[in-house]
DNA sequence: GTTGGTATCTGTGGA
DNA sequence: AGATACCAAC
């Protein structure tokens, strides 16, 4: 042991330490928010070190960079430069990295592209046109999402064309072909030599299946020790990938995966809560252990009762309540404003007084959003008030045009068949191969069935776009000769030149222009840095293999990097990020902000019970990650898609009971700018209806004499007692089993006529 | 083939 | 509101 190695396990509390401890056979770890569960993770890997496991027998997925750099970095704390040898890493980062070495024997390039979501929608969108579809009821984003989904269930296209379900919903849908753009669609992606995300996953699944000169046996031999963050958020491919690495004959299925079914929140891209069920059915006869991290260290305890209650408004849970012995600490703050603008202001002043009040950094401090696009009214204020800020996600550097611009070179120079990558440049810079032209290669294309770059030749130097083409074949041809010997750098470097990107940036004097320019010496900057950069990073296989510094390599690690990835520490600043990125920090305090109905929860998932449980769960991430300080606000108006737009109070607000938050007497004085408001301002005033908690504050329920009544016995004529709206009577009752919604007419309440979903209610029969 | 203007749509989260 | 698609004129 090393000389810090035994004090790692008095770190810990008596759960904690026996999740790490119990180091061989399956374990399941539900955790709550703040309950240690990085550390638990990284104590387990430290301490299977510690007990002589080689570091890269250890495989250790997470969901973001972020994370598994941390989870590194924290195991290096107790094992040294060991933890570098981890094979720690992201899902799609560790996947791509195997398939890397392996792909030719699936049919891929080892230097296959990765395409981005913007990539698939754009190949999506041509096959659409190429069917001569009509593309606005072949919507290329709801495409994308069910091609999506049918890969992370295993679906591959033939099971899809032959299954009667799937045609008959696309039938109802409106798109009978989607069966055959998924199988065009694939089939142009293997052409091109490129996986998408979902690829990343079920190419590695295929491998895995198909089993090719044994290579499933190379890794569960390689993998001794597998172990899985945020479980809750893997989809059906992921932990099929997992179960066929760990669950089999033989196994000593040394696997651990630590989840929170609460804190679930990517259904959206298909992940299931059933895997967590699903691996306790699993493992059950091959021992498996569970433990339950309940004690929350994170936040005080009004924060951490609030997210207890408003979870159990969920339909399915795993039963749980975090607990705090941090102290009572504050109630939570609920600020109310008329405009987005106002609430901007309101919220940046509560900072500003925070910070004077209670001595708070910047960097104590978050907002977090349903949406990206709020960030802006928040920068807004925030620079009027000199806070210094930074915002998190968004559109990432990388996403960026002229960035993407050159990147698209690069991606055709490693690999000219990535049809993506040859639309975006065959014409960028202008060199006069126009649409027509680029037509006819991809239908050229299409009737061989190969790339449009390996048409080309065919295509021949006939017509006047000729001369341009045989010059654009010439200089790819040439890059990639460099490639050779240059390293990416200056392969960058010289592309960037002869393909004219350099001198059409510069000829550009405005600002934007100029801001273009430097973006894309930032990137230049950057490859060069990747070139030079030390092996630290490397994930050896055997802790022996050279750092890969080829262009192909950096183009696989940028294709999987956020926009969280790229950025050091700098300087102390609040943090603004959505609710989904936040997921995993903590900050003193937290500020929840754009809390309504249609926002947040989003009108997206509104109609489905699901959906909203999602939000639900969503809002409970948000909410925990505060440890001290919790405000919550929302505005009754906002601009959204051009025109201003009216929204009631989310229906969260409602489910944080009232003894947590803070009284709202002075809260609501009316700020300066309500009171500078214009004549328009004024009529917004006029059609704010009043804040729910307000007018619900005087029913008076007694809870602990209130008990609830199963949802499914209200029937319409029936009287019932609400907790918050007290007495009422059921006027009719519609939507389906399990999806029943109530209108009740409430005695004593403002606005008395309500639609409930009973589901979520808690009503008592009188 | 290119340019510049107008019409139309789209609209969450993120590896 | 902003991005993109489409169209007519050069």
């Amino acid at each position: 042991m090393t000389t810090t190695g035994g004090s790692y396990l008095e770190q810990l509390n008596d759960v904690q330490r026996q999740a790490v401890t119990n180091t061989d056979g399956p374990v399941l770890v539900v955790a709550g928010p703040g309950s240690g569960k990085t550390r638990v993770l990284t104590f387990r890997i430290a301490h299977l070190i510690e007990k002589g496991t080689a570091p890269w027998e250890i495989l250790s997925l997470t969901f973001t960079n972020k994370a598994a750099r941390e989870m590194k970095e924290r195991i290096s704390k107790v094992v040294g430069s060991r933890a570098e040898r981890v094979w720690a890493g992201t899902f799609h980062s560790i996947f791509a990295r195997i398939l890397r070495v392996e792909a030719e024997k699936i049919g891929y390039p080892s230097n296959f592209t990765i395409y981005d979501s913007d990539d698939t929608k754009s190949l999506v969108s041509t096959i659409i046109k190429e069917m001569n579809l009509d593309k606005n009821v072949y919507n290329a984003n709801s495409i994308r999402s069910r091609i999506s989904s049918a890969k992370s269930n295993l679906i591959t296209p033939k099971l899809y064309a032959d299954n009667e379900e799937f045609r008959a919903q696309d039938r109802m849908a409106k798109v009978p072909h989607l069966a055959t753009i998924y199988q065009k669609y694939v089939m142009r992606c293997k052409r091109a030599g490129a996986m998408d995300f979902d690829d990343l996953l079920y190419r590695l699944f295929e491998l895995l299946q198909k089993n090719p000169d044994n290579v499933l046996e190379k890794y569960r031999k390689k993998f001794k020790y597998i172990l899985v963050d945020e479980f809750q958020d893997t989809n059906t491919l992921q932990y099929a990938i997992v179960r066929k690495l760990v669950n089999y004959e033989g196994s000593d299925r040394n696997i651990c995966v630590v989840g929170d079914d609460a804190q679930s929140i990517y259904a959206f891209r298909g992940a299931t809560i059933q895997n967590i069920l699903d691996f306790e059915e699993d493992f059950q006869k091959h021992g498996i252990k569970v433990f339950k991290l309940e004690q929350n260290y994170r936040s005080t305890d009004h924060i951490v009762q609030a997210a207890n209650e408003l979870i159990t408004y969920n339909a399915r849970q795993i039963p749980k309540r975090i607990w705090s012995d941090k102290g009572e600490g504050q109630r939570i703050r609920i600020i109310k404003a008329m405009t987005d603008s106002e609430e901007g202001k309101r919220v940046s002043d509560t900072i500003m007084e925070q910070k004077n009040r209670f001595h708070l950094s910047n960097s104590d401090i978050a907002i977090l959003y349903r949406t990206n696009s709020q960030s802006r009214i928040f920068e807004e204020h925030l620079r009027r008030l000199s806070i210094p800020y930074r915002v998190f996600g968004g559109l990432s550097f990388y996403q960026r045009k002229e960035v993407k611009d050159l990147i698209a070179y690069l991606r055709l120079i490693v690999n000219p068949r990535d049809e993506e990558a040859f639309r975006r440049v065959i014409n960028f810079p202008k060199r006069g191969i126009g649409n027509s032209t680029i037509e006819k290669i991809a239908n050229l294309a299409n009737s061989k069935g190969i790339s449009m770059w390996d048409a080309l030749p065919e295509f021949g130097a006939s017509g006047r776009s000729g001369k341009s083409i045989a010059d654009f074949v010439d200089m790819i041809t040439k890059s990639a000769k460099r490639a050779d010997t240059a390293n990416a750098y200056e392969l960058a470097i010289y592309i960037a030149k002869r393909s004219g990107l350099i001198d059409l940036l510069k000829s550009d004097t405005t600002v934007e222009g100029m801001g273009r320019l430097e973006n894309l010496n930032a990137l230049l900057d950057g490859i060069n840095a990747f070139v030079e950069e030390e092996a630290t990073d490397v994930i050896g296989t055997e802790g022996t293999a050279p750092p890969d510094k080829s262009l192909a390599s950096y183009l696989q690690n940028i294709a999987l990097l956020t926009d969280f990835d790229n950025n050091e520490n700098d300087g102390d600043h609040i943090t603004l990020m959505s609710v989904h990125s936040a997921k995993g920090l903590e900050f003193k305090s937290v500020f929840v902000v754009g809390l309504e109905e249609k926002l947040f929860p989003s009108y997206m998932s509104m109609d489905s019970i699901e959906g909203l449980d999602e939000e639900r769960r969503l809002f409970y991430v948000a909410v925990t990650r505060a440890e001290q300080f919790l405000t919550l606000s929302y505005a009754n108006a906002r601009y959204r898609y051009g025109s201003m737009r009216y929204n009631e109070p989310s229906r969260f607000l409602e489910e944080i009971p009232r003894q947590h938050v803070e009284s709202t007497a002075g809260v609501r004085s009316a700020s300066p700018e309500m009171s500078s408001m214009s004549n328009g301002g004024a009529r917004i005033q006029g059609n704010f209806s009043r804040p729910r908690s307000a007018e619900t504050s005087k029913v008076k329920v007694d809870p602990s004499t209130f008990k609830p009544s199963p949802h499914e016995s209200i029937e319409a004529g029936m009287r019932v007692l609400h907790l918050k709206f007290g007495e009422g009577k059921v006027i009719s009752v519609d939507g389906g089993k399990g999806n029943r919604v109530a209108t009740i007419h409430f005695k004593d309440v403002d606005n008395p006529q309500r639609r409930i979903m009973l589901k979520f209610a808690k009503l008592q029969i009188l």
